[in-house]
DNA sequence: CTCAAAATGATATGATGTAACATTCTTGGG
DNA sequence: CCCAAGAATGTTACATCATATCATTTTGAG
């Protein structure tokens, strides 16, 4: 868990770059999501927080931070699964393209990856082509993963 | 209206095809959807039955409806919203490619676009070499339609 | 230290969606 | 035609996701 703890560190730093506080309850929310490794629905890590934490935090407080921390680009929204899940780049300390999303539909799981940008130019311009623009080229895609595809065949 | 009717006329023949019926009640959650011709809630829905054609559909069966009517490819799920929509494409005889979504975060307008296959086969591919299977391309982008962003600028 | 702003808590409620079982409607075989 | 079986719909209850509103606590600048 010593790498969750390095996440949060850089988290809060990225933070008060800018002036944001990492406050302790936002790395309580953090971390669960860092040490789940997977998406969790906001009554999820408010169970998660409790158990593992021994934190009470209420629905209302794990929605605000959650909004926080999708500010700070620190979590991601799922909306295919209503879930929430840490960004896979925290720690990158460059830029990122705007991440995509695998879902796979069987298991869960949700890998994230960035599609390079000249397929997303190509889905930009299809869209400027039909007279919208586009905000964010977040995708979620209906997928299953590999695991799951050996055990159906 | 009589657009819509044609369309419903067609949807039935589409379900009678392969012995699949387009009962009364799911004619009328179709219709609604059609005349509307934008994304509703299941309750959204309830409302509007109730309200032009006096028909009160309870929720439950509106969302067994719009299963159903999903699985015939008559109408699409928005995740990013929670709400339905009519297939663009209903009255088109040929098979379709999966639809992608353009979804005004402004006004909620909704545009249904096919973006071309080899694009389509490129996201594909990204998906497959980050060991997942892509099991439908259907998209959903946040947008804003020309009109918001005009109005906004 | 003090005060204003930010963060969090408490409570209620709205919105979305499903489980489980009952009833009604349709339809094909006798 | 009738009736059994399956399909469709209704009823009720509840699970899940999310936000509005106002109260309280914490924090940091002056």
């Amino acid at each position: 868990m010593k790498n969750v703890e390095r996440i949060v560190n850089h988290a809060e730093n990225h933070c008060k770059a800018h002036g944001a506080r990492l406050t302790n309850k936002r790395k309580i929310i953090l971390s669960g999501l860092l040490e789940v490794g997977k998406a969790m629905s906001a009554y999820d890590l408010v169970d998660y927080c409790k158990d593992q934490f021994g934190e009470s935090i209420p629905a209302m407080s794990v929605y605000r931070i959650l909004d926080f921390l999708q500010e700070e680009n620190l979590v991601h929204k799922l909306s295919l699964a209503n879930k929430y899940i840490a960004c896979a780049h925290i720690t990158c300390d460059h830029a990122h393209g705007v991440p995509q999303f695998l879902i796979c539909g069987n298991c869960q799981r949700v890998e994230e990856i960035t599609i390079n940008k000249s397929t997303i130019n190509t889905l930009r311009r299809n869209v400027e082509d039909a007279g919208f623009h586009l905000v964010s080229p977040q995708l979620e895609m209906n997928c299953l993963c590999h695991d799951c595809v050996e055990h159906a065949a």
